[in-house]
RNA sequence: GCGAGAGUGGCGGAAUGGCAGACGCGCAAGACUUAGGAUCUUGUGGGUAACCGUGGGGGUUCAAGUCCCCCCUCUCGCACCA
């Protein structure tokens, strides 16, 4: 009897077993209820790793078990296609982004093909193809119409030397350099404006932060992290009078949510970026100082400028303005960490109660004028060493005028008030959100279908001119603007309105907008005349469950709860959010080694010499570095298709759901893997050897309940119980998995102490249901062992058609209870009753015990507690 | 600084307030073998023992890894948002 099975026939058969039954295709049904599991579609990089065998694993057993539970799963896989390696690969190899792409993904999809997992293939989406972009285009379009799409001046990363825009991500921090450096050339990058597409994304930022309580089954830290990320912050507006004022600026208004201090404001700030510098400083003896130091801030980049431990600078621009509760006359400076985009670009600076405005003043000797007493009293103006910056506790407004002696609170409210019926200003909120600047000078992605007309202006696209197709005849040099602007035939074209010269948008779209919609898209993939054929969307959404890294927390999953609401208000929709549970995945991580001359080495370019670890090449010592995620710079990867190779895909899955909970990060384990094949050859040979029951026989006895017949049962249905609760309880694959193991151990337990010949017919029977859930339970794990391990045993249709079996709670009870026995709660003893025995007997039978005399001795207890079949405890 | 999460054997990890350490890895002994890094069986938190054990200290409870309070450490995310 073989050992081992044969995992490359089994899973290669049934892939394409699957393949040419259509066995996952999947439509519309109205007898079962249906169930949208996705994936987050990959990046075609090239090749799939861990993180991807995973997550891909995670939702593959989720499909197949709704599919089991009598659910019509959608199940889908594409390909997020468009983005800058493609680019960058034609650059530096000279291949086609295209030709790059498809042949990434014909290589991944082959890969995926072997993992065995259940995608209706039918329904692929290529966010790269014209069938797609087309309606990404569509939808900007009407969100043109709707404002919801518009252009406005923005600062861009520019690499100079590259004269090329730059992601936040290929600026590089760089030691003793000020400001970030291009990742290619290593240029000083600085900021360009340019005017650019946004999305109005700011005008849901209510509805997506109140979405957030409504979204319960989605992780906590992953909802506070959209919430801080829409940072919806209530506060004042408030008008300060310019003094001896200059260009018709009459007054700043600045915005805080502490008006409860603004009898502490000593000066004011304006952010360097702010047009109001420049009228505020015209003719000003200070003018030249101020014009360079704001020249010398905008130069950085924006993650350098607003580190937060970047020294508070300014300077000072001559200027003064009037706080309207004081009638003082405070000097405004431009401070470097004033944000322009935030609130009105201006700050009251209260220096006793912010520590940005005190560090600022200490720096500058400005005044520090406490307004807010602790509740202890104890404040000293001069002698604070930082600032009160306390809200929640009991402080008190002082120097306040009237308004002196209010609570913090009360101090917010009726200042605010106070500005409102004085006409100084307004109540207002505002959001840390901003607009989506979702145009990028770049070839790969889906141009933005919109022209330039020296008569009309800013010109849609038509409709029916969709899709604006990528030109082929583009130079990849890597210089320049878009390469999209190199190509004559693109750029030129008549305008739709007057038939005269225009110029088409050179910019395309960040591929986060394609990733936005694409869960919709596959509800219709064919469609060629809508984005998304409404019927369609209405039967599959919203997603039931959706997989994916905890990397997009907050951009792709905001984006794409955006779009599902602006879709809803164009009509294609009626949900309001697209997910509706969400599990994210942990890293796969591995051991790292480094060795002090070859740095990160390869496991494999190391040897194991009287328990130290040497590197092969020197000698040296390898230390073993942390635990990290899998990279290739570190050189801890596992290559899935090695693995595939060596153990098969079931074992590849097996391993990823079972070494760790989904949600947290999985430590990569060569041994661990071993572990799995190991189960799963036990589970081969377990139904070899168990083969004959399933075989028609004459019964060779009656039929009583034997003891082995109630064991098998309640092995059976205890596996089932556990494993159904396992996977609806969140998804808890790891501990499904070991229950299925712990079965397996008990089923050679079971053969062992009951040799096999002679079994009565029931007990036959019995062997043959605990082995058919085995590979039932086994099924969604494990798929292409139990798909042939069900045929051997002689069944005709797919195991994954299989109903889900249902356990049968009372072969789940044991006919003995054990039950532990404790002495003020320590464990002394422990008794087997009868099962069904009551409350008294079980205590008298415990008091009886002979290792309890010890603790019981003479005393009487003060009291019993007896819980159900669990425990029974004397407390003396 | 703000937010989220986590600290349990040699390791990954289990435990609706009720037998701490399921399951797996590793390790040890044995079996089968010419041999095995295959497979199978048994054992495996510490301690000679009484006992002690879930980061530390308090508390609630008959009973705490689990609930409450304080503290420590680590990881991740955000980070000058007025």
């Amino acid at each position: 009897m073989a050992q081992t099975y044969d995992h490359q026939a089994v899973e290669s058969k049934w892939q394409s077993h699957w393949e040419q039954a259509g066995l996952f295709q999947v439509k519309e049904e109205l007898t079962t209820p249906k169930y949208y599991c996705l994936e987050m579609f990959p990046y075609p990089s090239g090749r799939i790793h861990m993180g991807h065998v995973r997550v891909y694993a995670i939702g593959d057993v989720v499909a197949r078990y709704k599919t089991m539970r009598g659910f019509h799963v959608l199940h889908p896989m594409g390909w997020d296609a468009f983005g800058l390696p493609a680019e960058n690969a034609a650059i530096e190899k000279g291949v086609h982004p295209n030709v790059w792409t498809q042949e990434n993904v014909a290589y991944m999809k082959q890969q995926l093909r072997r993992m065995g997992l259940s995608y209706d293939w039918d329904r692929e989406v290529n966010t790269s193809q014209p069938d797609y972009y087309r309606w990404s285009q569509w939808i900007f379009l009407k969100m043109v119409e709707r404002g919801l799409a518009y252009r406005k001046r923005s600062a861009v990363n520019w690499c100079p030397s590259c004269e090329t825009v730059l992601a936040n991500e290929q600026v590089l921090a760089q030691e003793g350099k000020d400001g970030g450096v291009c990742w290619r050339c290593e240029s000083i990058v600085i900021q360009k404006e340019l005017e650019q597409w946004f999305f109005r994304i700011t005008e849901y930022a209510q509805e997506l932060l109140d979405g957030c309580d409504r979204l319960t089954s989605w992780p906590a830290r992953v909802l506070a992290m959209q919430r801080h990320w829409i940072g919806r912050s209530e506060g004042v507006e408030i008008d300060f009078p310019v003094v001896d004022v200059r260009e018709a600026l009459t007054a700043i208004r600045i915005f805080t949510t502490r008006p409860d201090t603004i009898h502490g404001a000593t000066f004011m700030s304006l952010a360097p970026e702010s047009p109001l510098v420049e009228q505020l400083i015209a003719g000003r003896p200070e003018a030249d100082a101020v014009r360079q130091f704001v020249e010398r801030v905008s130069r950085l980049d924006k993650a350098t400028r607003t580190a937060a431990d970047r020294e508070k600078e300014g300077v000072f621009t001559g200027a003064y303005a009037i706080n309207p509760f004081t009638q003082e006359h405070i000097p405004i400076w431009v401070a470097n960490f004033v944000l322009y985009e935030y609130g009105t670009g201006a700050i009251m600076a209260v220096p006793a109660h912010d520590q940005r405005d005190f560090e600022f003043a200490k720096q500058y000797t400005i005044p520090i004028r406490l307004v807010i007493q602790s509740p202890e009293g104890t404040l000293v103006p001069d002698a604070l060493e930082a600032a009160y910056e306390a809200q929640a506790e009991a402080g008190v407004l002082v120097n306040s005028g009237t308004f002196s002696g209010q609570s913090v609170s009360d101090g917010k409210q009726s200042i605010g008030e106070h500005v409102e019926t004085q006409g100084w200003g307004k109540r207002t909120v505002n959001f840390r959100l901003r607009d989506w600047g979702m145009a990028r000078q770049r070839y790969w992605g889906t141009p933005i279908p919109m022209l330039y007309c020296d008569e009309c202006g800013i010109v849609s696209v038509p409709e029916d001119q969709l899709p604006v197709l990528l030109p082929e005849d583009v130079p990849f040099t890597g210089k320049g603007g878009s390469p999209l602007k190199d190509s004559a035939s693109f750029a030129k074209v008549t305008c739709p309105t007057c038939g005269g010269a225009a110029r088409r948008e050179s910019d395309t779209m960040d591929t986060f907008v394609d990733s936005s919609w694409y869960f919709l898209r596959y509800c219709s993939p064919k469609d060629t005349q809508q984005p998304v054929n409404p019927d369609a969307v209405k039967h599959w959404m919203a997603v039931d469950q959706y997989v994916g890294g905890i990397e997009h927390a907050v951009l792709h999953l905001l984006y794409a709860r955006f779009f599902t609401k602006v879709l809803r208000d164009l009509g294609l929709t009626t949900v309001d959010e697209p997910f509706v549970h969400l599990l994210t995945q942990g890293m796969v991580t591995k051991e790292t080694y480094w060795c002090e001359e070859h740095r990160w080495v390869l496991p494999s370019d190391t040897k194991k010499v009287d328990g130290e670890r040497l590197c092969t090449q020197c000698e040296k010592v390898i230390v073993t570095g942390r635990t990290e995620k899998m990279s290739k710079s570190k050189k801890n990867i596992a290559s899935p298709e090695e693995l595939c190779d060596r153990y098969g895909a079931d074992t590849a899955r097996l391993f990823s759901l079972f070494a760790a909970p989904p949600e947290k990060d999985l430590e990569w384990s060569d041994t661990g893997v071993e572990g799995c094949s190991r189960f799963l050859n036990r589970v081969w040979r377990l139904v070899q050897e168990q083969r004959f029951v399933f075989e028609e026989v004459q019964s060779t006895s009656g039929s009583a309940a034997t003891t082995l017949l109630v064991d098998v049962h309640r092995a059976t249905h205890q596996t089932i119980q556990k494993v159904t609760h396992d996977l609806d309880r969140d998804f808890q694959f790891n501990t499904a998995i070991a229950a299925l193991m712990e079965f397996v151990n008990q089923l050679y337990k079971l053969m062992k102490d009951a040799p096999l010949e002679g079994l009565s017919a029931d007990e036959r029977a019995g062997w043959r249901s605990a082995i058919e859930c085995l590979l039932l339970l086994l099924g969604p794990f494990a798929p292409h062992i139990a798909e042939e391990l069900w045929e051997m045993t002689g069944h005709a249709a797919s195991i994954a058609r299989q109903p889900w079996p249902v356990f049968n709670p009372d072969l789940v009870v044991s006919n003995e209870w054990t039950i532990p026995i404790q002495v003020n709660g320590k464990l002394r003893s422990r008794i087997t009753v009868q099962a069904g025995t009551t409350k008294d007997q079980i205590i008298a039978i415990a008091q009886g015990d002979d290792k309890l005399q010890e603790w019981l001795q003479d005393k009487t207890a003060r009291k019993v507690i007896y819980v159900e079949q669990k425990l029974v405890n004397f407390v003396i």
